[in-house]
DNA sequence: CTGAAAGCGCTAACAG
DNA sequence: CTGTTAGCGCTTTCAG
C-alpha cells in the first residue's frame, strides 16, 4: 500500500542507495539514472518516510512552540505568524499551550524531546529553567521569546519591557496625568514594565503604586476586578491605568463601564501589545505596540540558524511603539 | 549523550528485549527484573525514542490540525480545545493555517503524511476532497469539522448550519425586522446558513437578499466593507444583518458607526460563533453560540477512536444556541 | 558512477 | 521468564 524506498528501487532497476542519492542530492548519480530514478518516483507517488530519514539522524523538520495559552490573541497571532515563517522552511510546528503550569511546560518539552522535534520555541514566561535545561543537555537549539535567562546562553527575542513602561508611564505622565495605577501579573515581563513605570513615576517626583500584583492571570476577568479592586483600596483614586496587556486593559474598560466611569474623561487606559482586540473595544485602545510579527520571524529565523549548526547566541531587542487611540485624555489644556 | 535502550540494557544486565517489554508493559516479566530495569531506567533517565517505535508501526501520538486561520478567534478557541483535549491522551498537535489556500492544505497533508500523523483534523473548510482522498489513501483517520462531505464516508462533528441560519433569521423577523441583509462568505457553513436565512425569510412572506456574496474573506475588513456596499446599493435600507461571523459582524458594527448609524437604534445585527469578540465589541454582541469546546471534544474523541481501530462513521451534530446581548433591536411595542 | 552492507533505536516473533 | 534475531525505511561509508 504505502511505497518505499526498496519499491522505487526494483522499479527503477537501481540500488535503494542510488535512489536515496538522487532524492537528497547527494553523491554523483549518472543523467539517465537520475531521470529515471525521479520518473518512477513521480509515477509511483514515492514520498520518503522522515521518521526513517529522523532515525538516521537527519532533521524532523518540525519545532515545538510553547506558550502559555493559544485562546490569548497576543499567543495565537504570535502563533500564526511563527507557523508562517516555520513553513517557509519547509518546518511544522506543534504548539502547546501550558495553561501559565510549568509541570505542563516540563511535561510537553519531555514528549517533544522524544519525538526529535529540531528546536524549540519557548514563550510560556516562566521562571523556572528545569525545562531549558532539559532541552540544553540534549544540545536541542532553543529560543526565547518575551522572556529573560540571566547567566543562560540563549537566543532571546524580545522587547525591551523596561522601556516600555517606562514609555507608556512617562506618555500618562507627559499628558498631566499623577496618579496613576498599574495593573500587571507577577511574571518577569509585567515585573520589568512595573520597573520602568516606577522609574518614570519617581523621575517625575510621582509616587508610584507599591510593588503589589492584583492580576493572577493576564485575562480580560483579571483586569476586571483589578481596576475595581484598586478603586476601592486607593485612597487618592487614579486618574489613569497603564494595564500590561490589551486583555487586562480590556477588562479595565468594562470595570470602568461598571462603575459608571467614562473612558477616556474619567479614567485613562493604556494598555499593551496592541493585539486586535485594542482595535475592537470601545472606546478604541491606546496600547504598546508589540512587533508581534517581526518577533516570530527572528525567533524562527534565529532557531533555523541554530539548527543549522550556528552556535552563536543572539538577543535581538524588537523596538515598541505606542499606538494612539482613544482611551487616553489629555488633561493638560 | 542520549542514553538508548542498548545501555539501559547493559545497566541492568538484560536484553534489550526485556528492557523494551517493561517499557511496554507486554509479555511477562519477574517482579525483581521488571524492578532492576525500572530503577535503571529512571537513573539514566532514558526516555524511548517514539520515532524509532513509530518506524515499528506504533502510534507517533501526533495529530495534524488544519484549519484556515489561526489569528481568526474561532479557530484558535477550537484550536485551544482541541490541544486540550489531545494532550489529554498524551498526543501531540500539530497546527497548520492554509490561509484559505487549498493548495497549503494539501501541502501540510503530504507533509503531514510524511512524517506519519496518526489522524487529522481538517477545519479548514475547503470544498476539494484531494486532501480527504489522500490521507484516506493512507488509511488515516480524518475527522471533518464544520464541514460536510457529501457522499463520502467520513467521521463529522458540525453545527447544523441550515438550522441556525433559520433561527438566527427568525429571531430578528420575530422582533419586527423586515429588511434583512446577509452578510457571507462562499463556503459550504455560509452558503448553509443562507440557504436558511432565505427560508426563514421566505417562510414569512420577505424576499432574502439575493444569492451574493459581498466578503472575500471572513474578515473584519470584509464585514466593514460589506455593510456600506450593501448599504449604498439597496433601494430599501435593510434594518437588520445576519452576519455570518463574529468578526464580519464586528466589522458591520465599525461600519455603522463609520456612517453615523446607531446600533442597535438604527441597525440590528446579529452574528454567529459567539467568539470572544462578541463580549468585546461595543455594544455586546449579539449572536449566534457555536459549543467550540465540544466540537473539539468530540472531534477529539472521534479521532482517537477511529485511531484505535473504531472503523463505523460518525456524524455528530451539535446544538447551537442564541446569545442575546445588545446589538438587536426589538421593533415590536 | 553505482551497489552492498551496516546501522539508527526500537518492537515482536520465536527460541530457549 | 528472558534473550536472539529479524526487520521498520532510510542514509552512508566503502568497495567496485
Amino acid at each position: 500500500m504505502k511505497v518505499n524506498i526498496y519499491d522505487v528501487a526494483k522499479a527503477a532497476n537501481v540500488s535503494i542507495a542510488t535512489v536515496s542519492k538522487v532524492i537528497n542530492n547527494t553523491g554523483r548519480i549518472g543523467d539517465k539514472t537520475r531521470k529515471k530514478v525521479n520518473d518512477v518516483i513521480k509515477e509511483l507517488d514515492y514520498k520518503p518516510n522522515l521518521m526513517a530519514s529522523a532515525l538516521m539522524g537527519k532533521k524532523t523538520c518540525t519545532i515545538g512552540f510553547i506558550l502559555p495559552d493559544l485562546a490569548n490573541p497576543f499567543f495565537s497571532e504570535l502563533a500564526r505568524y511563527v507557523e508562517d515563517m516555520a513553513s517557509s522552511f519547509n518546518y511544522n510546528v506543534v504548539i502547546c499551550s501550558t495553561d501559565y503550569i510549568t509541570e505542563k511546560e516540563e511535561m510537553y518539552v519531555s514528549l517533544l524531546l522524544q519525538k526529535n522535534v529540531d528546536g524549540f520555541i519557548l514563550a510560556s514566561g516562566f521562571e523556572s529553567f528545569e525545562a531549558i535545561e532539559k532541552i540544553q543537555a540534549m544540545n536541542i537549539p532553543i529560543v526565547l521569546v518575551a522572556r529573560n535567562a540571566p547567566g543562560k546562553q540563549l537566543n532571546l527575542v524580545s522587547i525591551n519591557d523596561y522601556d516600555a513602561g517606562f514609555r507608556a508611564t512617562s506618555y500618562l505622565i507627559e499628558r498631566g496625568h499623577q496618579q496613576i495605577a498599574i495593573i500587571a501579573r507577577n511574571i518577569w515581563s509585567n515585573r520589568e514594565r512595573y520597573r520602568g513605570y516606577a522609574d518614570a513615576m519617581r523621575k517625575n517626583g510621582l509616587v508610584p503604586m507599591d510593588e503589589y500584583y492584583y492580576a493572577k492571570e493576564s485575562t480580560i476577568q483579571d483586569g476586571f476586578k483589578s481596576l475595581q479592586q484598586i478603586m476601592k483600596v486607593s485612597s487618592i483614586k487614579p486618574t489613569a491605568f497603564f494595564a500590561c496587556n490589551d486583555l487586562m486593559a480590556t477588562g479595565a474598560i468594562k470595570a470602568c463601564k461598571k462603575l459608571n466611569l467614562n473612558v477616556p474623561e474619567d479614567i485613562s487606559i493604556i494598555g499593551f501589545d496592541n493585539s486586535i482586540f485594542a482595535q475592537i473595544v470601545e472606546p478604541a485602545l491606546t496600547t504598546v505596540e508589540q512587533p508581534q510579527r517581526e518577533i516570530a520571524t527572528e525567533a524562527v529565523q534565529l532557531l533555523m540558524n541554530a539548527i543549522n549548526g550556528d552556535n552563536a547566541h543572539q538577543t535581538i531587542t524588537l523596538k515598541t511603539k505606542i499606538i494612539e487611540r482613544e482611551t487616553v485624555k489629555n488633561l493638560i489644556l
